[in-house]
DNA sequence: TCTTTATTTCGCAAATTTACGAAATGTTTT
DNA sequence: AAAACATTTCGTAAATTTGCGAAATAAAGA
């Protein structure tokens, strides 16, 4: 029960976590492109597309999913990755909540 | 004019950078709670508040700063650190857009 | 079963981040 | 002018991030 305890919520944290996983323009391509187009992708596609290498695009998938934003389904031989749609709200949620305007004083 | 010159937009950069800004816990505490509070704060009361050593503080609100999040004016002897109004709109804008629900297919 | 295919994990190197105390800067007060 | 104060910059060490190719996994097709 220190101070940070206090200070910086659970709550913040995960919005941190949310953030990092999104601050790489790679990653935030990946997750705006799945928000927008409502569509899934598959990894090696990605890689072709954004012009980085297999191993390092599946570094970023691996930290989207860690971060609970992606998720991806096995479709034989692909894996099919799509928005988590529920941690995709609660993320809005978050961050709707950091840039809500409460500031009528 | 490369791939990622057409993928990866400067819009999505600039908002990549913000992410990263908004990544740290202490960060996202201060931006918070400047944009909730809707005040302004001083980084020696910060360091103190949040428990951790002002070299560190200094370090994250310069980071805030070159973010554009924040800005701080001359209020001697001290520094009064406050939300940059319009960067802080922009940033809001983007990461609307981000999460906006336009996925009615 | 063996080969091909899609993806991940491993190992590694370079770059960045984080945190701190000590020293430097600049201002106020004595 | 000197002491006190708020803050930043510097130097440094530990941890993390990033990116890649090679090797490992796992499943599909011949």
């Amino acid at each position: 029960m220190d101070k940070k305890t206090e200070l910086i919520s659970p709550d913040l944290k995960e919005m941190a976590q949310l953030a990092k996983a999104l601050s790489h323009p790679v990653r935030l391509y990946i997750v705006m492109s799945l928000a927008h187009m409502n569509s899934c992708c598959y990894s090696g596609d990605l890689a072709e597309e954004i012009g980085v290498g297999r191993s390092t695009l599946s570094q970023h998938l691996k930290e989207l999913k860690f971060a609970g934003l992606i998720q991806g389904e096995i479709e034989a031989p692909y894996i099919r990755y799509c928005l988590n749609r529920d941690n995709w709200q609660k993320a809005r949620q978050l961050f709707n909540n950091l840039f809500a305007e409460k500031n009528n004083l």
